[in-house]
DNA sequence: TCCTATATTTAACGTCGTTAAGTAATAGAA
DNA sequence: TTCTATTACTTAACGACGTTAAATATAGGA
């Protein structure tokens, strides 16, 4: 009676497919060159065959960003090791802006996208899990920061403070992929931006106001 | 024979109230609100109408866009008058986070959309001109900074430095823009996490190290 | 075999940006 | 005044898009 079970399996072996062609179209030529047709073609299905694993176009390249949430969160899981709770807000800081850099599409769709009002049903990564949540992680270790007394003593907001990390390394990597290309604007490397924010941020924020040991 | 300008000033009449037209839907409605046919019936043109003043829909938002980057400039140059060049900073931060979040979608245009590679021939607003160029405002007050000797003797790229406090104030900006009616996500007031920003980074990066005085 | 549920397609609708061709208005020349 | 050339604008259409409804094929269970 495993009958049922290999149609289900079928089924998700088929939308894995369609989204394995969105996400190529998407990495290659990014957002807007992702259209159902396009897709449908690149798996050999008629456009509206889509419509029979996702509700529409919008849930099909949440489906994508769903995925890289996660690989984002696996970024950060590597950083858990660091002892120095400050060090691995800086570290935090780097993998988030080379992360951005490295999949500037995929960026643009997680956190440059104004998502239409429609609820998401808690999405994969649920929330407040460490492991799966980037920003949990980002907050949890915020809280050990003041915990251990490092921060300003009037830093006691942990999500103030997460979201204000957060804001500086998120302007790097946006500001970046916007204007990067654009001939008008002598955009500096990233990267050194990215140490600037970030070193600066983290001396005005903690309790000595000490640099970089 | 001021028959040709009396034609240039009807030209230019009727360009002004299809700019209005546009402003009206995008101001409203958003971005993706704006199409060619609705601006057209806005102001009982035919939709091709519009292609006798704009050659398309990005030159058009563009046409919008460039009005934008004057009022920001203009904004800034209300902070002109404050003598210290740190201070002023400051005000320029959050000036720019106040002008993002009153004009959320002429922000999202201007700073949150990547442009064509289309290259424009030099906009309204000329480089380098501080009255016109906010950037070149920012810029002119962190060299300014920098000759005071106020800011840490390794910070001596007016450009990096610039671009970190562009970073900083854009990032809060943007991410409420578009985390801000996320209900899975809860974000602190911008203007709290500005402060924070703003102040954090100032002070990281500030000779002395020391706070707001 | 027939019936029923599922998978998939064909055809179509309405919308979009944009172009080509046509038409009305108007200024200057005759 | 009448003719002509320019300018302003519209009508009609193309191709592409997201999406839906209806039709059709496929295959399991009776």
């Amino acid at each position: 009676m495993g009958i049922k079970e290999r149609r289900e399996r079928e089924r998700q072996e088929v939308r894995g497919r369609i989204l394995d062609a969105a996400r190529d179209l998407f990495v290659r030529d990014g957002y807007e060159a992702v259209t159902m047709r396009k897709v449908a073609e690149a798996v050999e299905y008629s456009p509206t065959a889509l419509y029979l694993h996702f509700a529409d176009k919008e849930s099909l390249l949440r489906a994508l960003c769903d995925e890289d949430f996660l690989s984002l969160a696996k970024a950060f899981q590597r950083i858990a090791k660091e002892p120095d709770p400050v060090e691995r807000l800086r570290k935090i800081g780097h993998a988030y802006v080379d992360f951005a850099l490295e999949h500037p599409n995929h960026y643009r769709l997680m956190f440059m996208t104004p998502k239409p009002v429609k609820v998401e049903p808690s999405c994969g990564a649920e929330e407040a899990n460490v492991d799966q949540d980037a920003y949990a992680f980002l907050r949890a270790t915020v809280v050990e920061t003041i915990a251990a007394g490092r921060l300003r003593p009037d830093l006691k907001d942990p999500d103030l403070v997460a979201q204000a990390l957060w804001a500086g390394t998120h302007g790097v990597a946006s500001l970046q992929i916007v204007m990067g290309s654009d001939p008008n604007m002598e955009m500096c490397p990233p990267k050194k931006v990215a140490t600037v924010v970030i070193d600066a941020a983290l001396a005005g924020m903690t309790a000595s106001g000490k640099r970089r040991p």
